[in-house]
DNA sequence: GTTTATACTGTAAATATATACAGTATTGGG
DNA sequence: CCCAATACTGTATATATTTACAGTATAAAC
């Protein structure tokens, strides 16, 4: 029962730090914070790390260097698969009109360590055909998906779409999108968000490829 | 399995060390090291980390404070308590005349669940360059590479020329061996075993890709 | 409408830390 | 016996890291 609820900010840094002990196997400095976050200054990652100390979700030792270690508090705000120990489900093929995470869909859970990829992974979505070949993206491949309604132009999104699940591209330009092939044997899927539903299921943010054929 | 075991002392330092991560979060210091175990100067616990990381059992990270990690083949002299799968290490740019997994190569190590893969791999090597774009292979991918001195026709290897290592399709006609890329902008190599050395170093089993770009 | 907290830039300095260099002593193996 | 590896002492220094101080800007809180 923290008083106080971190900041949108503060739960990014605190999610950094833990990942970082976690793939890296140690702290990271203030100056690794801020060259991550892009702070052109070692305060900037100074003030943020007074802030969770004084929020009780980590603790600062004074003099040390990367001096720092999560507090039973922080765990709650962690994502749950913030550590190696949590598994990726990986999502076979979805069934019509069920969430992409149900039960049915679930074929196995892997443990991949979530820092492998520069985004954080939810889960691993197989991938059918051969319509993002272009990019890289080969029938059979496993999707690291990021889970977030939110894409931008340009991005790999996992969209349903009539129920359908499908991996593309995304643009969009007002109300109209393109869900882009990577092929050009197939043909962009064009979507009026006045007439039709589209839903984001989340970001394409990896690849696992479990074998090359030859 | 080890060349060199480990000597009394360093297996006390290198519990040391392990207990450290466990139980104050971080590794230690050289001089959290020397006050421990009574030494005056910090360079006994230098030499001792050098003597640790010449056995491969940590990874000493040069100019970082607290650089220490413990590496797959330090879990077999360290008691049973904190037991994770060994992680897959990821290896860089291969310096010219250095073995693959050698310390100098090693970027870092994952924990990744080796049966998402078809054939297991031992571990990661990070793609340079496009020439095998249209078997999906793209630059900055990581190979997941099976060690092994055989391949097959057909098969992706990652073979060493010459001091360089590169990843190719195996082709083989007695004596001439052609490693070809897929990517119609490469040209073939073509090598007569008679006069030029040739060392499959291991075969390509799968791919992670931790980003894809946008 | 003036605080208070957040989220930073910029500079500087104390000190923590890694690491080189020069030694000493001991041990076990060839 | 001599060499190489181990196990340290002692000193020194470059640099990594923490951390203080002085600001700016913005949004929410009171």
């Amino acid at each position: 029962m923290r008083e106080k609820p971190l900041t949108k900010r503060q739960e990014e840094i605190l999610i950094f730090i833990s990942d970082h002990i976690a793939s890296v196997g140690f702290p990271p400095t203030r100056s690794e914070l801020s060259k991550h976050f892009g702070f052109r200054s070692p305060n900037a990652a100074e003030s943020h790390l007074r802030a969770l100390q004084q929020k009780g979700v980590i603790r600062i030792e004074a003099g040390r260097s990367r001096g720092l270690t999560l507090t039973a508090l922080s765990r709650p705000s962690l994502p749950p698969s913030n550590t190696a120990r949590t598994p990726l489900p990986l999502v076979g093929r979805v069934a019509a009109g069920s969430p992409i995470l149900a039960q049915e869909n679930i074929e196995h859970e892997y443990r991949v360590d979530p820092s492998l990829f520069s985004f954080r992974p939810h889960y691993l979505l197989r991938v059918e055909g051969n319509s993002m070949r272009d990019a890289g993206i080969l029938d059979g491949d496993l999707l690291a998906v990021h889970r977030t309604p939110e894409a931008q132009n340009g991005q790999v999104v996992v969209a349903r779409l009539d129920d359908e699940v499908t991996v593309k591209r995304f643009k969009r330009k007002g109300h109209l999108v393109s869900l882009l092939p990577e092929n050009p044997d197939f043909q962009p899927i064009k979507v009026d968000l006045r007439h039709q539903e589209l839903v984001i299921e989340g970001l394409g943010v990896g690849i696992v490829r479990p074998q090359l054929d030859n």
